[in-house]
DNA sequence: CTCAATTTTCAGAAATTACTGAAAATAGTG
DNA sequence: CACTATTTTCAGTAATTTCTGAAAATTGAG
């Protein structure tokens, strides 16, 4: 399975990426084939293509899987498994979101809050716990707010990304509406 | 310099949590110990408590001020250097996110550009460049947004936080204005 | 159920990244 | 400028992570 320089480069860039990302070089490769190609590809194809053993890309797909980055599929007379990388990008990004979320936030807003819940016996702690009780309330908010974004369709999402800054405007009309109600 | 037990636990939790975030163990207990703290603290300080290598400890704080996340200030009388973490919450996780753009998203959009400008000789090329459009459109948007979010004071932000959800009520009021205006 | 195709697991090798101590550089003081 | 406190650099080592090949497990067809 050769395959075009102008893919050859966007699947090395995912897989230099793929550190800053938090995923290793292979993983990122392996997606970012899967993600450009016009047809699913099985393991031994994907092997194949980027010189990976066998083994490595079975891992690699099991990671793109646990982050729903792939999907199986199968086509009948033929017993091995495809995988492609789901179409609607905000859907990818929604499922990205998610699971950063999970990972990489959860585990932070828990034990901020068994902190929290420990009786201060000094201003050493006292100071800390204030601290955290900040860190934890900005968490808090931003993942609300963006659990509240997300479940907005994409159509309603799109629309209030077009407005941008000017969501500022509408937010003052409506406290002088408030404020006249009164 | 010992160290209460509720600060030992938010600091090795950043510990462990750094590799997640993309920075290593001993980065993030340096920036958890210097967040907690009361007052500033020096290098000596910091690899006493946390028990590291002098040399460690410099090249993470050079590593933090680099993301902005800690500040140098100096005492008069003293010469060493003292680090402190600024305190607004959401100061920090704006250039958070800053950083984090400029590091893991600028690289891929540009690449992704300059992928788009080449002539696709085939169908397969063809394909690969209707996929990375669609991937380039939706990064675009989505930092163009968070641009103009960014732009907003604090207050403003809060604001727009608070309503979460219920921003989509606006956005079908505006709708029906605008559609009553023709 | 048997057999072959396919996928997964896992121990060890290879590669990468983090950490240290010693030495070099820098900066402040008199 | 000379001296010392302090920070930085960097080569080598330690620790961690990634990758591979061989072997085990699973799956589906007949």
């Amino acid at each position: 399975m050769p395959v075009t320089p102008l893919v050859r480069a966007f699947v090395s860039h995912f897989g230099e990426m793929g550190s800053r990302w938090g995923i290793n070089r292979t993983v990122g490769q392996i997606y970012a084939l899967i993600y450009v190609s016009p047809r699913a590809l099985n393991a031994d194809e994907i092997a194949e293509t980027l010189e990976f053993s066998r083994s490595n890309v079975s891992m690699g797909l099991k990671e793109l899987q646990a982050w729903k980055l792939v999907r199986l599929r199968h086509f009948s007379g033929d017993r091995r498994e495809y995988f492609e990388a789901p179409g609607d990008a905000w859907e990818v990004f929604r499922t990205l979101a998610e699971e950063r979320r999970r990972r990489e936030i959860e585990p932070t807003l828990s034990m901020l809050r068994s902190a929290l819940m420990e009786e201060a016996g000094n201003e050493e702690d006292l100071h800390a716990q204030a601290r955290m009780r900040d860190m934890h309330a900005l968490i808090e908010q931003l993942t609300n707010w963006f659990d509240d974004i997300q479940r907005l369709d994409s159509a309603t999402l799109s629309k209030l990304m077009g407005m941008g800054a000017t969501v500022h405007k509408l937010l003052d009309f409506t406290d002088k509406f408030k404020r006249a109600k009164r």
